[in-house]
DNA sequence: TTGTAGGCGTTATCAA
DNA sequence: TTGATAACGCCTACAA
């Protein structure tokens, strides 16, 4: 006499056949019990769940997919994991998801075309219930496709397609954030240190900044926002630049976490006393880089993984009906550390 | 007459039945033909491709797989997202099996028991082919369970059962390359600043420095390891404690980058050179921390990606019948910079 | 060369 | 309250 209590590897797993079998039940009946339906006696379904669970028995979601039409799978596309960025993308849809009971499918591409468009295959024959498309970069991106069986989100790089649904993050706003954040600390002298300017979050954090100078009428220090690369090494090259040309500047606000501690170098190399001289503030709130800097880094977060759960909800949105389309913006937040306190 | 070349969001996809209809043959010769089986005339075959592709199919995965036993699924359950030695990892892995036709469902459970064998269950209902487990830390964790129905392989974090297969970072390897390198650069006065001192991979490194450095019957400079946290703030202020009492080292052994940042801070503080007066190796090759130190930081890779790529080949051999046991243990590798320049 | 029929594991409908 | 039975979409003997 064998217990068939643990399955063992390579056995096949227990189906609802073995279940009812073991139950002395038909497949139907124990389909009905163990799916909660009220049509069953109390000690039939019993004598069911006490054999389900004798079997290990856990329901094939294939089988269960087939029927339903739907799998409680999404894919989510990425085109660059390696960038820190779509990281925490993917665990706010993943911390999204995962709390119900869809699973998620992790595709990517790699930044290549071919290899996008070979794992949108594979998801879609795997008819996963919708998809989300993160990009690596915050500019628009070409559309997966118009006229796909299943809803589409598009996070952090939007669609080109106005139709599409996008979520991104507001960096005009984030951009605006950082110089009130400046400007509230009682700096007037502000600069503006930032990296590749053909990046469109580039453009939006530098117009943010601007359009909050000028509500205040205070001028950019340095005349110019300073465009060049996300290093340190620009951080530090741009800082000198710009102590040289302004050398009255009492802040700084960089265009990233990296570039801010690269400017934080260069002003300690100047001996400027960070923030009683200079107030600086970064972006992008790189935790172990902007909390391990000194002082510490005050920076704009851009609550990347609430953008991945945002993208989660709209699309199981999508899915049960409501697609929406455009673009739609997330706030970001100001994370004050100790490089930006008041000047005394 | 309404034509059916592109299907519109919400439709159902076609299928193999619809194939058949419009190409007037029968679903199982559709079946051959798509699947390049011989039994079919050639202008037959090429009928129904043709009405494939007018109908966008996309053969049902479920229900192949519903057949077949086999899902091309594989599971990736890992422990902590957030940490970034699960990024590479799981890069590799989905680098691994992308590139062939397997799929990967990604589950993080947060360090969370309950939330890891929820996704378990999940993952087995979806009749995933095999399983990866990727640890937070790379000591070693409780067996995922030694009765599950598919092959797992464990990553980083190795498994307390000898009969489960884990793949993991030879730490020891890693410490000894680190020294071998000081040495190599004519330092003799080598000190070790890592961190918390209750991870494995923490004595692991230590002990491979100290065995190394034994080969040479070269004394550690300030006669013991100092432990601590993997943090910047912990490498300044250890460096510090460092250069009163020995004030002659040469070399550091910094147990990460991010500690080898701090040392490299509190020796220029110090009015040293690096790597002139001394020379400074960190340990992750953390790319963006590493080479953007000044001056460009020595370090040692863990190749976690390549980790990753061998855990997927393995799992892939168990799937197929050949599940290997007990630690694999995968080499470390040196990535000189300037931090470590041979001394004039 | 083509078509018919059975089955993969589950759910839902309807009859008993 | 229970149990046959027909789907779901596909593949594969086997029959024509």
């Amino acid at each position: 006499m064998t217990t068939a209590s643990e399955p063992r590897p390579g056995q096949r797993p227990a189906t609802l056949s073995d279940v009812a079998r073991l139950a002395g039940v038909s497949i139907a009946t124990a389909s009905k019990a163990l799916n909660g339906r009220q049509q069953v006696r109390a000690e039939t379904r019993t004598r069911v769940i006490e054999a389900a669970e004798r079997l290990s028995f856990s329901p094939n979601a294939l089988a269960r997919g087939l029927i339903a039409g739907r799998t409680g799978t999404v894919g989510l596309l990425t085109s660059d994991l390696e960038g820190r960025f779509s990281i925490p993308i993917l665990l706010g849809a993943e911390d999204a998801f995962g709390s119900g009971s869809t699973s998620v499918l992790l595709c990517d591409a790699r930044g290549d075309a071919i290899r996008e468009s070979h794992h949108l295959r594979a998801l879609l024959s795997r008819r996963v219930d919708g998809l989300i498309v993160v990009g690596a970069r915050p500019d628009s991106r070409p559309s997966i496709g118009r006229a796909l069986p299943v809803p589409v989100v598009y996070a952090y790089a939007p669609s080109e397609h106005k139709d599409d649904l996008s979520l991104v993050v507001d960096n005009h706003g984030g951009g605006r954030a950082a110089v009130r954040h400046l400007l509230d600390c009682g700096r007037s002298r502000i600069a503006h240190i930032t990296g590749d300017p053909s990046y469109g979050a580039t453009q939006d954090r530098a117009n943010g900044a601007l359009a909050e100078l000028a509500t205040e009428g205070v001028p950019l220090a340095g005349g110019r926002v300073l465009f060049g690369a996300w290093s340190e090494a620009w951080g530090r090259g741009a800082t000198r630049m710009l102590l040289s040309q302004s050398p009255d500047v009492d802040a700084v606000f960089a265009g990233s976490d990296q570039i801010a501690r690269g400017v934080l170098d260069a002003l300690q190399e100047a001996g400027r006393s960070v923030p009683d001289d200079v107030a600086v503030i970064g972006f992008d709130n790189w935790e172990i880089f902007a909390a391990g800097a000194r002082p510490a880094l005050s920076s704009i977060d851009m609550n990347l993984q609430q953008l991945g759960r945002v993208a989660a909800q709209r699309l199981f949105a999508a899915i049960r009906g409501t697609m929406g389309s455009g673009v739609e913006k997330l706030p970001c937040r100001l994370v004050p550390r100790e490089s930006t306190a008041p000047a005394a």
